[in-house]
DNA sequence: TGCTCCAATATTGGATCCAATTATATTTTT
DNA sequence: AAAAATATAATTGGATCCAATATTGGAGCA
């Protein structure tokens, strides 16, 4: 994809998406307020498209705003994770059962080419790479909104990831696993691919609640 | 609620509110181009509230916008009816399941009193009602995110519904249904309340797809 | 007569400008 | 000196204005 400048047509998505990787790269963090004159400076524009900007960031829950008072980074907290955590076991357990009867061989290798690549390459790109593995699982479902649905839990949830540093020893865990996955959906096994699925994500949803917010609150 | 007269502060959320009403309605039908300048006079804003209500209600898929072409009403079809009935049962399930521990007795009669007065009220009342009674399962949740999603698909299915007129015995059916759900409830039985609940919005979603959609591509 | 190309028009996208509101700093009073 | 009240400044919300683009109608040609 060649770096488009559109110039024109949909500025609003392009600050969006801009501020989204920064926000979900804890580039801006959480609470710092966002002014709509400095991002308009920084992207070029006037502070319009900005302003439509903050407003999807706001209903996909990565800033908050006041009336009056300005766009804050939204904060992080452990009650939001645990519901994001249980809504991610739910709607990616969802779309695995909706895909597996559509799953070929082909994108089941895609996958595991992606995890060997995770397993082998430096950690900073296990992020990326493991997001890569669950799309290629969950994209044959052919259910494009509970994808959409599911893409932005991970945005949310990455936030939290790109905190707390990504510990090598939960790395080793989540391969494993990520194995035990292929494995069901090889075989086609829908109830213990979604079991496997269910296990993975609430398993790194405590580590990291545990890892976070140590109160044990959860 | 004292009907608000803002003149300020959150324009867009006015707009964007009485948008969604209409759409969900069917006062807007499928297809039907929204013009910035007319929603404008309408609410008797400038056309930049509009703009930004626009934004947020393509984000909640009610309408589609195109660069330089404008804002329509989102068609219906049954690929996206079936995707969202999948969607409602995975996450009202969750909603439910996290509900019964800390469902209180009071919370179970008041959604009795309101299937009581679905079963015995006009027709007309069943949507709101209904809607009714599944928040209040809900609520006890305390999962703000997963709650305003469930509002979010409910708005767009409450969109097939008022289509097809709701039938009278689909009605019955869905009253059984209620009560059987409103048992397992009172019993505290996550399981089997999940389960009932679970089947309650598929054979809905299904006699909604077969009606509307009668070529059978379910 | 039908199709293509082009101009006129309408509508959206973005920039600038003004009003409303809140936060901050200063002053006054106890 | 501390707290409250007030004035000032900064920022957002909304309105108006200009530019970019898609649609529609008409003219020209095969």
């Amino acid at each position: 994809m060649a770096l488009r400048e559109p110039k024109s047509g949909d500025q609003a998505l392009r600050i969006a998406d801009a501020l989204r990787d920064d926000i979900v790269a804890g580039h801006l963090a959480a609470g710092l307020p966002l002014r709509q004159e400095t991002l308009a400076a920084r992207f070029g524009t006037s502070r319009m498209p900005v302003r439509e900007a903050l407003r999807l960031l706001e209903q996909q829950g990565l800033v908050l705003q006041k009336p009056h008072y300005g766009a804050v980074v939204a904060p992080l907290d452990a009650l939001e994770l645990r519901e994001l955590v249980d809504m991610r076991a739910s709607a990616e357990t969802l779309a695995l059962r909706l895909a597996i009867p559509n799953l070929t061989n082909r994108q089941i290798d895609r996958a595991e080419a992606l995890q060997d690549e995770a397993e082998a390459g430096p950690i900073e790109t296990f992020g990326r790479l493991n997001a890569a593995f669950h799309a290629t699982l969950y994209k044959p479902s052919g259910r494009p909104r509970l994808l959409a649905h599911i893409a932005e839990l991970g945005d949310s949830v990455d936030r939290y990831l790109r905190v707390a540093a990504v510990h090598l020893d939960y790395a080793d865990r989540s391969h494993r696993e990520h194995r035990a996955l292929l494995a069901a959906c090889g075989a086609r096994n829908a109830d213990q691919a979604s079991e496997i699925l269910r296990a993975h994500i609430e398993n790194a949803g405590h580590a990291l609640l545990d890892h976070l917010f140590p109160k044990g609150q959860n």
